[in-house]
DNA sequence: ACCTGAACACCGTTCAAGT
DNA sequence: ACCTGAACACCGTTCAAGT
């Protein structure tokens, strides 16, 4: 019917086109199958087509955290520091979920984006307009380090089987060597939940962590910390 | 001299000899530089010759990992859960610096080792001794997440160059667009300090953010929290 | 039985040849 | 001038051939 007997899409490759397919891979086979020769033939095109539109594989991931990082909404502003932070984190995370790859490859480029920085200085800015010193803020934000894009900190960052049942049961004798392991797995398990990690809630532990911080943050706040009171070895309150 | 003209190193291969090699392999070249091939080369043997001590790669940074985290000391215990918690914690992250492709490779994998298990379980077994319920205690594993392990949460994983006059400044139309981060970066930068992850004094903002979450686990067992007192949006305190 | 070199199926990227 | 296929220097791992 047609001279051209491929089925592949017709329409012209862009830069944004290349960085949508790149984001899209990388949520349905995972950030460590993603190549530029996987990418090339899911766009119908020749490899050296992508070097078009993007320098190196370096620029596509840069590209590609920028396009997520960039769908995070306009800061709310307002008199209340801490609902104003909360949210926008709690907005950070929710643009960067459904993109389990995004954590991990922010995480190991070297630099902020552009849409990043931006992050990054409206949060700085919440925190001072509600009455933070810069010394203050810059150790809160240190502090908060990536959940302040919505990273969760596990220690592992893969989800297991959302499935309770496909999750292997502690074998007994692990039981016997991880003692503790094996009440809070036990304990968890009826809840539906793991370990650290497991099945468990993300959204509340994540929100759990989140407001001890932050509680954290306005008793600093109150008390007029400063880095001198910096004390060897002790809490940070008496 | 001899019949055998190589210099190479003569003594015979083990899982252990593979295993300490790639860790200083790693800490000299950096992980993603690691490969199979690369490793037996340093070894003298070929590349097939590790297949002997283990079954592929996964295997190997699991081993490596193994071999880092089998470094942390024994927990110190005693009747003050707080510091016990903080002595292990700090123990942890003294026996993965000077690996800084550690927290990258434990994240990376799917399941804990046994070093990593036995770690985690005589954490958990100090805030159990300490009078933390089964509930607070897994809710408090997942508020530490990778700090558990000595993980720094900065957003990224490089380390800027140590050395303040190497480190770029920051462009004047970018400090335009982005104020509120150079009022920080200003700051710090007589302090020799960057940005967020800049040449900052990397152990304090760790026991600083540690503390404060010290802090907040404190005041919840003393207020015989439970997560049945869950409140969407609110703090975790009144 | 043991070891190992060649081979396979990839990878990112360069470059020269073809249109 | 533009595009692209072959090529280069890698990678983890398989497998059969050689001792």
């Amino acid at each position: 019917m047609t001279r051209r007997p491929e089925a592949a899409p017709r329409a012209p490759l862009s830069r944004d086109r290349v960085l949508r397919a790149a984001v899209e891979l990388a949520d349905g086979i995972g950030i460590e199958a993603l190549s530029m020769r996987r990418l090339a033939q899911e766009l119908g095109v020749v490899p050296m087509a992508l070097y078009k539109h993007v320098a190196n594989k370096e620029q596509l991931l840069d590209g590609m955290v920028e396009t997520v990082v960039g769908g995070i909404g306009l800061p709310a502003s307002g008199p209340d520091w801490r609902g104003a932070v909360r949210h926008r984190i709690l907005s950070a995370r929710a643009a960067l979920l459904g993109h389990p790859w995004a954590a991990q490859v922010i995480r190991s480029r070297s630099g902020p984006t552009p849409a990043i920085l931006a992050h990054l200085d409206s949060v700085i800015g919440l925190f001072r307009a509600g009455g933070f010193s810069v010394d203050l803020t810059h150790h809160v934000m240190h502090a908060l380090g990536g959940r302040v894009l919505g990273f969760t900190q596990e220690v592992f960052d893969a989800a297991p089987d959302p499935d309770p049942a496909a999750r292997p049961a502690m074998p007994p004798e692990a039981a016997a060597a991880y003692p503790h392991v094996a009440e809070l797995a036990g304990a968890a398990a009826h809840d539906g939940d793991s370990v650290v990690g497991g099945g468990c809630d993300d959204q509340f532990e994540f929100e759990f962590a989140l407001d001890l911080l932050l509680d954290g943050f306005e008793r600093l706040r109150l008390q007029g910390w400063t880095s001198g009171a910096r004390r060897a070895g002790g809490g940070l309150i008496a």
